[in-house]
DNA sequence: ACAAAAGTGTTACACTTACACCCATGT
DNA sequence: ACATGGGTGTAAGTGTAACACTTTTGT
C-alpha cells in the first residue's frame, strides 16, 4: 500500500460549505451568499470558507453558520466531501459540506445583517459558481430522505405550527403534494403532535383560523430510542 | 467569507480508503489489509493509500481496488470523508474512503496473490487501526440502506443463486433473521428473478437439491427507471 | 349571504406478520 | 427408513390511496 506520506504530498487545500435550509413558516428556503471577491466575483454560491491545515472541518463550519446568523443551535451533520480535482481554479480543494434544517424566526437574523447573504425559496434558486449546484442537489436528496424518515419539524417548523403549515413543508421537501385527509391522519397517528388549544389565521383572505400543534419531545425522544422510524413515502 | 487560499493552506494530504463488501455464496465478507510499515506496522487496516495533490480520489480508489483484485467493474460509491484533524498520526490527513459491493468468485482473485490482504466475515472483524472502525461502521448502514431498497443481489450474489443464499445475505447485511416463508413470498412477487430450472446441492450432508434463480436484468432496469423501490424494512 | 380556507370519513386494496408441517433426495 | 435441509399456505391485522363535501369564521 502507498502510505508513506512526503511533504509533496501535503499540497491540498480544504473548504468547507454549509447547506442551510430554513422554513419560515410558509417557504422552504436555502441561503446563499454573493460571493465579492475573484474569482467568480458577484456569483452565487453556498456560504464557503477555506479550512487551514490544523483545523476541523466542521467547527470552521458551525463558526460560519454562527457568523452569518448569530446562531448554530440546530443540527447540522456532514453532507459529503467534493473533491473533483478541477472543482475549483485556485488549486487542489477539497470541499467538506455541511447540512443543517432550522426554523426562520427572529431568534435566527432572518434579515442577515450583511446582504452578502440571503434566503432563497428552494424552487426558485439562482446557478451557483463551481459546483455548488452539485453540493445542493446532493443536499436536497439527503433532506428527502430525512423527512421521510423522521419528524424534522423540530427543527425547521416554528414551535407551534398548524398542519397546513407542515404538510407545504413536507410538499416543498420532498417536491410533490400529498392528499391532505391521508397526510393528516399519518401525523396524528403518530401522537407525535399536541393540540395547544391556540388558533392563527393563516393570512388576512383567511376567515376561519387554523388550530396550532406543537410537537410532543418527550414522546418522540421514546420512541426515537425504540428506533421509531417515520416514513413518508 | 474567508476564502483566498494562501500558499500556507495548501498543506492537507488526502488518502482514501475503500471499503469492499464480497459475498461468497455463504458469507458477508469484507476486505481488510495488515499494515508492513510504521505507524501501526501489523495493525489491521481498510485498503488505504495516498492520493496524490494533483490526481482524482474516485480513480485512486479504483485503481487500489483493481490492484488487490485484479479486477474494479463492481458499482463503487463515495462514502463519506473522514477529516478530524488527528486521525492521522503523521499529519493533517483526509479521507475520502468509497464503497464497493462485489460477488467473490473465481474472476475476483479470491485468495489474494499477497497475503497482505484478505477476506473477513463482517461479523468476525478484528480491531482496526486509526479510524478505520468508524469508517465500517458507517458503510455498514450504507450497506443496510442498500439492502433494504435495492436488489442488490446484482453486485454480490453468484450469477445463479439459491433463494436460501439470497436471504442468508440479507440476514448478514441487516443483521437479523427473516422468516424464509416472507421473503420468498415478498422476492417472487417482485419478479426480479428467473429460474433456471437448474439446482445444486447447498452442502453434502444437504440431501435435497436447492433451485438456482437468476436475476432479470431487464425487468430490474425497467422498474429502476421508474423509481422502483424494493424496500425490505 | 358569501367568500375563503379549515377540517373531516369511508372503502377497497395491498402489504405485513405470525406461524408449522410436508417434501424431495441421498445415504 | 431416516436424516437433512428445501420448500410451501393461510388468516388476521395493519397501512395506503383515492376520493368530495361540510364547517367555521370574517367581511
Amino acid at each position: 500500500m502507498r502510505v508513506e506520506f512526503r511533504e509533496e504530498d501535503f499540497k491540498v487545500a480544504l473548504a468547507t460549505s454549509v447547506v442551510l435550509y430554513g422554513f419560515d413558516g410558509e417557504d422552504l428556503k436555502l441561503l446563499i451568499a454573493t460571493k465579492s471577491n475573484e474569482p467568480f466575483a458577484g456569483a452565487n454560491v453556498l456560504p464557503s470558507v477555506k479550512v487551514r491545515p490544523d483545523e476541523d472541518t466542521f467547527i470552521v463550519a458551525k463558526e460560519l453558520m454562527r457568523r452569518i446568523t448569530g446562531r448554530d443551535d440546530w443540527p447540522v451533520e456532514i453532507l459529503n466531501a467534493f473533491s473533483d480535482p478541477y472543482r475549483n481554479p485556485s488549486g487542489r480543494v477539497v470541499n467538506i459540506a455541511y447540512y443543517g434544517t432550522l426554523r426562520l424566526d427572529d431568534n435566527v437574523h432572518y434579515n442577515l445583517q450583511r446582504s452578502e447573504y440571503r434566503w432563497v425559496k428552494v424552487n426558485d434558486l439562482p446557478p451557483l459558481a463551481y459546483d455548488h449546484a452539485d453540493i445542493v442537489e446532493y443536499s436536497r436528496e439527503r433532506l428527502k430522505r430525512r423527512v421521510k424518515r423522521r419528524p424534522i419539524g423540530f427543527s425547521l417548523l416554528p414551535q407551534e405550527f398548524t398542519l397546513n403549515q407542515i404538510q407545504s413543508l413536507y410538499e416543498q421537501a420532498l417536491g410533490k403534494s400529498l392528499d391532505k385527509r391521508n397526510f393528516r391522519r399519518k401525523l396524528l397517528k403518530s401522537e407525535l403532535l399536541l393540540e395547544t388549544g391556540k388558533t392563527v389565521r393563516s393570512s388576512p383572505r383567511a376567515k376561519r383560523p387554523s388550530a396550532l400543534f406543537k410537537f410532543d419531545e418527550k414522546k418522540y425522544r421514546t420512541l426515537s430510542l425504540k428506533g421509531y422510524d417515520f416514513v413518508y413515502q
